[in-house]
DNA sequence: GTCTATAATTGGATAGAC
DNA sequence: GTCTATCCAATTATAGAC
């Protein structure tokens, strides 16, 4: 933690820093994206949103693509945490909770960011291209999955984090509070999770139902 | 079916009728779409992609616009007859099941287009301007709820529809093929439709895993 | 950090010939 | 139905003054 920190290279998102002048972009920009995606977006937007030019956006980020790299990046951070905190679990189970809580936390306290990040072709392009974002990415299944990697197990696992992200801004659910939402999806997270898939544990069904 | 049809207004999807030129056009704006999004589509794209002119694409629409919605309705209209079905059924689960496994059918054999259709922005916006459209979908979450409208009914429904179209994308499920992927979101749609939700059915629970 | 001004390109859309 | 040619507005991005 003491060593001089490379400039190109930052380990961890959360360790990245921004200005106060960049988050602001960033704010507006992600307003924007989350209601017209990113190819919707333009930067004339985002100067407007923001009550300047263009010119002054173009000052804070080279590039519209570094705008919405910076954007994923900080969002990729606020499960980072939970990331981590799930690899270092010994118990697999608990550790799959960990990461569902708090996906599920994103999805409901954001409503709407996270799906346009997972679901907005110009940033699933870059997820793809851009390596932090791939590694991370990879390190969030793994967590998620454990050490299941059967057809069953993954199609749980897809299902789980896609209904999560989607469902809290489905139209049936828009008039349904945060609170309720919460404990609702992590009620059926764990429903989900604690389906007999007949081919992993020959451990305790203890668990079964436990949640309801 | 005999009197002569107004111009303007056709009652059901599946009667719009397009010429082979225009169903061209369609073709290949669909499948940009499905990987760039409509924003991030150009009229110059789907031309290049056609092999003309942008001129010549304008000859079939008039505007970018009515070619989303003519894409927007052939796939909608590919739920038409289930949603039908559904709605002629007496039994509310079994209308149900009709309809989810046809919606299941759709997301698998068309992996990508419908996550597109329901996810992206300008058709999002639409949706909810067109009035066709909003009167089919509003069928469909009606056929897909039955009588049941309490928040746990909608989560549901909210969870499934969402999980079905997206999951089908999943990076974790990318290599499982569509017959194995179907009959396991057949199985988990019934799952999930057969858990107790404390609320409804005094009915019996006969249907309990049957379809395990 | 912000501005004005502008370059260079691409976007949607139309006119008119074949 | 398709083309060339064009219009106009909007786009990304930069230069240079304050």
């Amino acid at each position: 933690m003491g060593y001089p920190r490379l400039v190109a290279a930052a380990e961890k998102f959360s360790e990245i820093t921004r200005t106060a002048a960049q988050t602001r972009v960033m704010d507006a920009a992600l307003k924007l994206i989350a209601e017209h995606g990113v190819s919707g977006t333009s930067l004339q937007m985002i100067a407007d949103a923001m009550g300047v030019t263009k010119a002054a956006v173009y000052r804070q980020f080279k590039t519209k693509e570094e705008i919405v790299i910076a954007i994923t990046e900080r969002e990729l951070s606020r499960l980072e945490d939970a990331v981590e905190a799930a690899e270092a679990q010994g118990h697999e189970l608990r550790a799959r909770e960990i990461l569902l809580d708090r996906m599920i936390d994103q999805a409901v306290s954001r409503r709407g960011v996270v799906s346009v990040l997972q679901f907005d072709p110009v940033i699933i392009r870059l997820q793809a291209e851009h390596e932090p974002f791939q590694r991370f990415i990879e390190r969030l299944y793994a967590a998620l999955l454990g050490t299941e990697a059967g057809v069953e197990a993954r199609l749980h696992a897809a299902m789980l984090s896609s209904a999560i992200s989607v469902a809290v801004m489905h139209p049936l659910v828009a008039d349904i509070d945060a609170e309720t939402l919460r404990a609702q999806l992590i009620l059926m997270s764990r429903r989900m999770l604690d389906l007999p898939s007949g081919h992993d544990s020959r451990g305790t069904p203890k668990r079964r139902s436990a949640a309801v």
